[in-house]
RNA sequence: GGCCCCAUCGUCUAGAGGCCUAGGAUACCGCCCUCUCAAGGCGGAGACGGGGAUUCGAAUUCCCCUGGGGCCA
């Protein structure tokens, strides 16, 4: 392949989208396989939903996710401006190179015939198309609709293309035989689903351009990509039926379309397309929840794709090695926050392996954000933190595991759940068992993991109590739950003077508790 | 309403006419390890939407239906 050149089209109306990043991520992955350019078009075409700010966090969202471009609004290229807002210079030129090959026309109808006419279409049962009424218009009525005030919007004529010219070109319109005689089809080949064929007598005059000088998205598309010298358009099958249209476009234009493919819909557990309904669907969000880069990308990567069966855990070099578009599924995929989960965790373990102080970085700023730890963490705190990371370890697969099992590093008194206290920490057994491990804190040397465990057991031996029996109260007392890291590491952490303080404090948690019922 | 796309375990998927007694992963359930949880090991349950046709043989090809999604809006 020559030169491929893909695009990553966003609107900044809003945070990066999980839908969006996955097709990103496709087009980005299909581009540097073949050694080719990627292409970032911001499309802000609707100025009262966009804003600067998610333009910003576009990029952002798109660097962290590992997708890097040739070409866009911040870095620039040839092929500019990248903004749609700064190229309607371009529309226009287009739609009046339109107009002079005698491709389209200007269409004086009002929404509101537009309206009455579909209103009939439907109330008759038979579909509606725009009935060309303004495709000969004299100079008079034109004359006379201007002086009404009207302004003409620009429809492209389909009619000409009823023309066996076309036929010849190169499969893009083809006659096929049918009961009737010959039937003239647009025909996309899309390098995921194969051919598609819409006929071409379905298709009406569509509108280009709006009566108030803007583009329509399917022409200002068409514009975009062929000035931007788009190889392969990459996007969501709700663009295929589109798609047709596009390619009349580029061929009343005298162009060359470029080569599509169309990707799925990701779709929630509901099967309906993803959106914010279903919970987290910002980038963002997953971001700030703890999830890697890498993970996501693997992640994304096994959606509607898979790069070789018994495997699941890529690099993304691999990836970048073995994408093939033409392997791409077509039916929509559920994003499922579950094998995610997994995901994260494999890669969490990973970066706690190799670079344990990215982890460590990450929780800090997780627990910053969660109100825990200030912004700027002195250099006792981040050890501290480092500390906590090594004994949560592999517990740790997103941003809330760091809390479900160790909120009560950060805490000065832990929360203590209900049904902990009621198990754990009530009746005289539990007093004793903390009264116990009290003594055993107070004078264990040095007041380590390894000291504190043998102290532990040979006084748990001396009672007759099994190991379980003290660990659990002891558990409890100290971090006001049942789940976490081990107790012994647990208490090295947290010092001699904290677990002393929180033992006997777990005394009168379980005496109140026990007399509140 | 017309047109277009899609359809394998709950989920992600493997499967390109015989390799399928439909494979893997995740989630779920057991057991093991163990101070709990997590991780890990072992095992279990779990799918070709329905009907026709082609073929010696269909998850795989074709048609219809059903169901989901999209475009025209």
């Amino acid at each position: 392949m020559g030169s491929v050149r893909t695009r990553i089209p966003p609107s900044p109306t809003g945070y990066l989208h999980v839908g969006n990043a996955w097709a990103a991520f496709f087009n980005w992955l299909f581009a540097r396989r073949h050694g080719g350019q990627v292409v970032l078009r911001i499309e802000d075409t609707d100025p009262a939903r966009s804003s600067p700010e998610y333009e910003r966090a576009i990029y952002e969202d798109l660097r962290w996710l590992g997708i890097d471009w040739d070409e866009g609004p911040d870095v620039g290229g040839p092929y500019g401006p990248y903004r749609q807002s700064q190229r309607a210079h371009l529309y226009r030129e287009a739609a009046e190179a339109l107009l002079r090959a005698g491709a389209a026309y200007r269409c004086y109808c009002t929404p509101e015939e537009i309206e009455q006419e579909r209103q009939r279409a439907l109330a008759e049962r038979r579909p509606y198309r725009y009935s060309g009424r303004c495709r000969a218009r004299s100079e008079a009525e034109v004359r006379a609709l201007e002086r009404e005030g009207r302004r003409p919007a620009l429809r492209l004529d389909v009619g000409r293309f009823h023309d066996p010219r076309w036929v010849s070109a190169d499969g893009w319109l083809q006659a096929r035989r049918e009961d009737g005689g010959d039937r003239l089809y647009v025909v996309v080949h899309d390098l995921i689903r194969g051919e598609v064929a819409f006929a071409l007598d379905e298709l009406d005059d569509f509108i280009v351009v709006r009566s108030d000088g803007t583009a329509l998205y399917n022409f200002a598309n068409v514009v975009d990509d062929h000035g931007m010298r788009i190889t392969h358009v990459v996007r969501a099958v709700e663009h295929l039926s589109n798609t047709p249209r596009q390619v009349l476009l580029y061929r009343a234009l005298g162009w060359e379309p470029p080569q599509f493919a169309h990707l799925p819909v990701l779709v929630g557990p509901d099967r309906k397309k993803l959106s914010k309904r279903h919970g987290d669907t910002a980038l963002r969000e997953y971001r700030d929840e703890l999830y890697l880069p890498e993970a996501l990308r693997n992640f994304f990567a096994l959606m509607a794709w898979y790069p070789e069966d018994g495997r699941e855990i890529f690099s993304t070099e691999e990836l970048v090695q073995r994408f093939d578009l033409s392997q791409v599924g077509r039916a929509s995929p559920v994003f499922d926050r579950q094998k995610l989960l997994w995901m994260n965790g494999e890669y969490m373990r990973r970066a706690l392996r190799e670079d344990p102080d990215r982890v460590v970085d990450l929780v800090a700023g997780y627990l910053a954000r969660q109100g825990l730890l200030p912004e700027q963490l002195p250099p006792e705190q981040r050890t501290y933190v480092r500390r906590v990371v090594e004994v949560l370890g592999e517990r740790i697969k997103e941003g809330a595991d760091v809390l479900r099992y160790g909120d009560f590093f950060f805490l000065e008194t832990p929360r203590y759940e209900p049904q902990a206290v009621a198990s754990y920490l009530q009746g005289e057994q539990a007093a004793a068992v903390l009264r116990l491990a009290q003594e055993v804190a107070r004078e264990v040397e040095p007041f380590a993991a390894d000291t504190l465990e043998a102290a532990l057991r040979r006084a748990a031996a001396e009672r007759g109590l099994s190991m379980r029996a003290v660990v659990h109260p002891v558990r409890v007392a100290l971090t006001g739950k049942t789940v976490g890291p081990g107790l012994f590491e647990l208490m090295e952490v947290l010092g001699r003077e904290r677990v002393l303080r929180r033992l006997e404090h777990a005394v009168a948690v379980g005496t109140a508790a026990g007399s509140a019922v």
